[in-house]
DNA sequence: ACTTCTCTCTACCAATTGGTAGAGGACCGT
DNA sequence: ACGGTCCTCTACCAATTGGTAGAGAGAAGT
């Protein structure tokens, strides 16, 4: 066996929640789509929500592991946050279902956003303290650290409900255009 | 009776879909909260997706009227596009569940982004060509428009999963934040 | 007084939901 | 050969789901 039926739950759960969501994707749908019995899944999970929530532990330790790589390798000022920035990019696009998991959580009624920050706040702070140093070594215009962090996750994340919404109003070169916003956004 | 059956069922809708999404909100629940029956909505529409079309219809064309009511007041170059972008942060502000319903449409796996996309597309168009006489005329950095378009749709709706990721974080100046960063938008 | 229309209700339904109990097979060390 | 552990299954359950059928109340028109 290639891959253990437990990643295999978490892979499909990522895929459904992040296109169809939370509460429209039943352990049923989710056990068909997988060729098994529902039982099957709460073998390996007590409940339905806990499904969610290892989804959700796995998600955000991808994303903290490229923030935890890309900081290892110890570059200055805007060439580190343009690195992240790409692959953070690059991950989104090869898992798209990743950034509908993340609209799932932080919606408004969601139960399991704490969850997520409990993950991501760490690394939020080590971002926030490393360009507040950059601007004070002045490679960096400065601003608001907090505020330009924002701005950069909106800006990514609105890219992905970005490429929905081109689809539906008839634009094609989809990719392309993000890219550039994403360099845009760069130099801004 | 000041608010007939209908509209204060869609009122109901708008805040249940914009909060814990459309599947996640069960029409007894929807009912339970309006203090009637489950009955009496199938009265006013065939189905619980009928609900969600009706809440859509009545979103769009209260975003459509901001643009149309703006547009006739015949205000050149970017202060037009600062107008609106303003009523729509306001209008967001007063109804946040008006862009957790925009987020719930533009998911993926939706159905209804069509229906959405259906009301839109004409002042979609609109602001495009409106954009493309303001760059001819030179009253407007030039760039292309349905980028920029999209830029700022993102922008509106990243500040909305902003607020809620803001709350998770811990940090509290929120609308100040919004309002700032609107503003540098609009210089931008 | 009668019908008709509008509205909200009770009663009910089949299907689906998340979850429990436990059987049975495959593989293990002994 | 045997007991134990790991895994996936069948069988089942109570609760909830969206939806149908139709009763009954009230107002309105005739």
């Amino acid at each position: 066996m290639a891959e253990s039926t437990r990643e295999r739950i978490l892979d499909a759960a990522l895929r459904a929640y992040g296109t169809d969501g939370f509460a429209a994707t039943s352990l049923d749908a989710l056990a068909a789509d997988l060729g098994i019995r529902k039982q099957t899944i709460l073998y390996y999970f007590p409940s339905k929500h806990a499904v969610f929530e290892a989804v959700v532990d796995r998600a955000a330790s991808d994303l903290v592991k490229v923030f935890e790589e890309e900081a290892a390798r110890g570059i200055d000022g805007l060439d580190q946050v343009e690195a992240i920035v790409k692959r953070v990019f690059r991950l989104a696009v090869r898992q798209p279902q990743l950034l509908g998991l993340i609209r799932e959580v932080t919606r408004p009624g969601s139960l399991s956003i704490d969850r997520l920050s409990a993950h991501t706040a760490p690394i939020f702070d080590r971002a926030r303290d490393f360009l507040q140093r950059e601007m004070d070594a002045g490679r960096m215009r400065p601003s608001d650290p907090e505020m330009l962090l924002l701005s950069l996750y909106s800006t990514v994340v609105g890219v992905a409900t970005e490429l929905e919404v081109q689809r539906a109003m008839g634009i094609s070169d989809s990719l392309r255009g993000a890219v550039a916003r994403r360099q845009e956004l760069i130099r801004f």
